[in-house]
DNA sequence: TGTCAATATCCGCTGTAGATCATAAAACAT
DNA sequence: ATGTTTTATGATCTACAGCGGATATTGACA
């Protein structure tokens, strides 16, 4: 996956997309991240005001990373997949 | 310019770079982003700890985006610069 | 070297994320 | 339709980010 972020929308939407493709649930991923259930949900349905190291926990535990770009004309979901 | 981004720290220091780039001092992006100068501080400094719509709020404003890709090998600073 | 601009840091306040644990609601498999 | 699994949400508590404004310190520039 390659997927582009601009919003906290767009980021949870993405964090859970890709949980699902490893085939986890978000108790196999907050165990893996090492934070509650509770915080997975709330975050891939509204990472509005989650903090930022709790975004890379999650992105470590899924084996991602950010890539900081210049903003395109594409929308979220244009890259080419690739998980 | 692109960044790899796997640190609160990474982030930070993409920000500032990012930032002079642009040939922005932190309080001219601050006003962009419609936050302090002291929270653009602490970002550069340290993000960790910082909100993901703070940080969502300077990549706006610095005409950037994240991509959320498959780990690589590579690290921060590898990839090519494109600013 | 002196001045000015930029950045880091100070204080107090408010709102809330995440931890913690549990459970209700939704989704899924049969 | 039923049982199980998964996800969303409830309550409470603590720590602290960001706001608001100012200023000390550092760095850049003339």
């Amino acid at each position: 996956m390659n997927r582009i972020a601009r919003t906290t929308k767009d980021l949870g939407h993405v964090l859970r997309e890709a949980r699902k493709i490893q085939n986890l649930t978000q108790a196999d991923l907050a165990a893996r991240a090492g934070i509650w259930q509770r915080t997975v949900s709330n975050i891939e349905t509204s990472a509005s005001g989650a903090k930022i190291d709790t975004i890379f926990d999650l992105l470590a535990a899924l084996d991602l990373e950010l890539h900081i770009v210049p903003r395109s004309k594409m929308s979220p979901g244009d890259l080419e997949d690739i998980f």
